[in-house]
DNA sequence: ATAATACGTCGTAAGTTTGCGACATAGATA
DNA sequence: TATCTATGTCGCAAACTTACGACGTATTAT
């Protein structure tokens, strides 16, 4: 949270908007689709299914793994990581009370004025 | 998107990302909370409300604008900015097809390990 | 033991975000 | 007209992200 003032906001906003830059690079999204694709945990080679090198996969990987959104667990050579769905229902549940509660209000129609 | 190989991944997941990068600022979601709560559209004193620069908040408004979550009208000497709800109920509707998704598929409970 | 394999760590380059002060512009008002 | 007020724009500094190659480490196999 670049340059922060991030200690003036609500617990709330400030945890809603961690998650959301969680989500906010296609790579992770496209990482937790992976995961939640294969019925098995799958190992490392997550790195393979997508366009981007070894390290820079892992270093999303730790991204998500810091909010506890997916796990790891080594397993020998080789580490397995699935999703954490208990967490992500609870995020998810987090992000429909924002959208309803945004989406309740008085709006702008698609194009016409609000009438300010 | 800093850096980004985006062209690499999907259309969907590139938007979601997007969207996703939006609400990743406590900012930015505070001022569609702050839009969401009022009954009539409010002007640029949206500043006064938050713990930064006029500049600042200028800024996020961009940024909110650009993916035209939220528009403004020009209203004399004051500007109208307010939700387009619309957009902000699709958007609900991507996230929660995303997070349905993520959360159906096998996983590691809260501590116990997953059975690679 | 030695090598091979699979992960993880470090350092770094390049680009983006965040935050702000100072300046510019335009409608309203005296 | 002169001025005030409400917005918008510019440029910059500091911090953070993304992406990678090269190197380190640990477990398995030969």
């Amino acid at each position: 949270m670049t340059h922060a003032k991030t200690a003036a906001f609500t617990e709330e906003q400030q945890h809603l908007a961690r998650v959301a830059k969680a989500l906010a690079h296609p790579a992770r999204v496209a990482i937790i689709q992976l995961l939640a694709s294969k019925q098995t945990c799958i190992s490392g080679d997550i790195a393979a299914e997508l366009p981007l090198s070894r390290t820079t996969v892992f270093q999303h990987l730790q991204e998500l793994k810091a909010l506890d959104l997916i796990r790891g667990e080594i397993d020998g050579l080789t580490v397995c990581y699935c999703l954490n769905t208990a967490l992500l229902q609870q995020v998810y549940q987090q992000f429909t009370a924002f959208f309803i509660e945004a989406t309740a209000g008085a709006a702008c129609g698609p194009d016409e004025a609000c009438g300010c």
